[in-house]
DNA sequence: GACTGAGCTGAATCTTACA
DNA sequence: ATGTAAGATTCAGCTCAGT
């Protein structure tokens, strides 16, 4: 039943073998893939539930609750629960996959590590892991962990000796013509990106369309068939459509197939010149101190400086400073040292070498001339 | 037999139970695992093999190679090995840990997934995924992929309740005052580190000492063990050894053993002072509030307010504090005050002394200088 | 209109000691 | 084991109200 270009599955007069281009298919995507054609599609790309496994509500420093994901889709029982139903919908898109197709998953360390063994078990053999460094990830409240600042995917083909697509050149130049590195800077989707049924999120976990945009602009052709098997608000589709690809979305929740009918009905092709506002911003490396201290510019217990030798500090292993018994970041110990409200340690503290002081500015440029290296 | 510091497992002497501190095993590291105690390691620290098609003979337990066969079927079985060879290293490790030790690997995207999934399988509780992005990799030359410009750490607990360890404070001080995220930015190995023998480099996949010291700075304290099960030129060894802690390394090849100890005797031990870092507070003593106010520090009947003054409480003699007729502990009036779910009070609350506001937290840290001195 | 500052939010496996 | 209370803890980006 095909209703305003939404495609109902249950008990509806889908053709087999027939492509439903630039639709939505509402029902579960393993049974929706089934009745596919086989080999038939350019890409899939897959954000699948990811086990979160979460406890109870998690409060922020000033008070707020966070919004967690705890929708039922997200709940497995078992590890193999998740791993049986992670098998089963890589071996539907797998099929439907055209030989040199390739697929895209992504997903965090809660499910990854088993999707990633699982399409390894299935056959397809991995073309790169990327990783999306979130420019704005949610904080680790708590400070048990590091800050979760990233999320993995994974980009497969169908068999080692696949002939993928992979457009070189353009993810060249994309990135300033070097070539393009497996680790993403994107931010996170928010803003008037995010799409909102009155007011409230639609989706709790709507990813970037930048990182849709550089999956299909690196993948595939003009006039390619992409489809994802969890489609959610419509991102893969809004961004396909934009850039001259075919989309065919599932997902189970009507709710879901609706607002992204509506979000893909508003969304124009772009002209080719327009595609170049969505170029990644490359960001100035920002060094930490402790930088200097854990590559061995500067040693632990290393005495810091200033310009007139009237005060010293020592260097701690983890980048803080010390001095009189206080202790902190070279910027806080030298305002502290000044009395004043604020200091720029980097010009302010140097390293005594026996025959001159050489200003911590200095070998931050030298470490960030290795980098570039 | 132990030779300068070098153990030699295959017919030597070694004691069983006996924890070999600051010493190399030269032998098989599921065999020398499983002859150490258990629940005896703070902090496990492995860097497996993953080269899947030269090695694959290698972790065959019961010894007999794999004929050239069919492509799928080789590959199959390839996995199969791979992974029992990796669930046998994971169980020595896990019984060897301490119940609040954790486990780091570091892996590509060619074996991470497996070990992944199979260190979730043995009852370790994921805490991070960590990616060390590579500041200098190397390209990719016939530009048929993304540059693979990164590897991905894992760090995992012994189980999901097990109170690891994490040096928030030192993670956050060595990154400029803000959390450090799990995406970690550092040079490959390379230059005056690399470890050579007569001008060759000794080892393919020697990892840079700034990533050890980042892990152990991070997940030991000093005087920990750590055990590095595939110790190659010894990196783990050298670092722990730096920072104050103690190693224990594992390695098949008698060359990269002997490797590893004339670097690690090379290596001086920073002096203690240098070694300190940030402490959490978690670690300071508690003090209650009513200390305070017993030793003069407060006097009953001060009035407390918050920064912005919007808050009023009376301190009273037993170090509870009243408000608008409610009465109880700094926290809980904090809290009701503000209407949250929980405060600290500590940081909440301040006193006026007709000059400006003294936040409590201060008094405490000048009560507790005080028992100090 | 431009600027400032307070407030809100994002795939989160988010405390510890003691009774 | 469970419950209770102390007390430790946040970054970047966007929105919106108020100068």
């Amino acid at each position: 039943m095909i209703q305003g270009g939404l495609l109902l599955l249950d008990g509806g007069p889908m053709r087999r073998n027939a492509l439903p281009l630039d639709m939505i298919i509402q029902g579960d995507c393993i049974a929706a893939m089934n009745e596919l054609p086989e080999n038939s599609v350019d890409l899939v790309f897959a954000d699948p539930p990811y086990n979160l496994q979460l406890g109870g509500d998690l409060f922020r420093p000033e008070g707020g609750r966070v919004d967690a994901v705890t929708d039922d889709w997200d709940k497995f029982d078992t590890f193999q629960t998740y791993d049986s139903f992670t098998a089963e919908w890589l071996k539907a898109a797998r099929r439907i996959l055209k030989d040199d197709g390739t697929l895209w998953v992504i997903g965090s360390y809660h499910n990854i590590f088993r999707v990633g063994a699982k399409l390894q078990d299935e056959g397809f053999w991995i073309l790169n892991d990327i990783i999306w460094r979130k420019a704005n990830p949610m904080p680790n409240f708590k400070g048990t962990r590091f800050t979760n600042a990233h999320e993995t995917l994974i980009w497969a083909s169908k068999s080692e000796n696949a002939r993928y697509r992979f457009n070189y050149k353009a993810m060249k130049a994309m990135n300033e013509e070097l070539q393009m590195r497996s680790d993403w800077v994107l931010p996170i989707c928010s803003g008037g990106e995010r799409v909102k049924v009155d007011g409230v999120k639609a989706h709790p976990t709507q990813k970037p369309e930048a990182l849709l945009y550089r999956i299909l602009l690196a993948s595939t052709e003009p006039g390619a068939v992409v489809l994802d098997p969890f489609f959610g608000t419509g991102t893969t589709g809004a961004v396909a459509k934009r850039l001259g690809r075919h989309y065919i979305g599932i997902d189970r929740e009507p709710r879901y197939c609706r607002v992204a009918q509506d979000r893909i009905d508003g969304v124009l092709p772009l002209d080719e010149s327009a595609m170049l506002t969505m170029q990644s911003k490359k960001a100035a490396p920002r060094v930490p101190f402790g930088a200097l201290v854990e590559n061995g510019l500067i040693q632990p217990g290393a005495t810091l400086t200033d310009l007139g030798r009237r005060y010293r500090a020592r260097v701690r292993a983890d980048g803080s400073v010390q001095m009189d018994g206080h202790e902190g970041s070279i910027h806080q110990i030298g305002a502290a040292a000044q009395g004043a409200p604020s200091c720029n340690g980097w010009t302010f503290w140097h390293v005594d070498d026996g025959k001159s002081l050489i200003c911590l500015d200095r070998l931050r440029d030298a470490y960030r001339s290795n980098l570039d290296a």
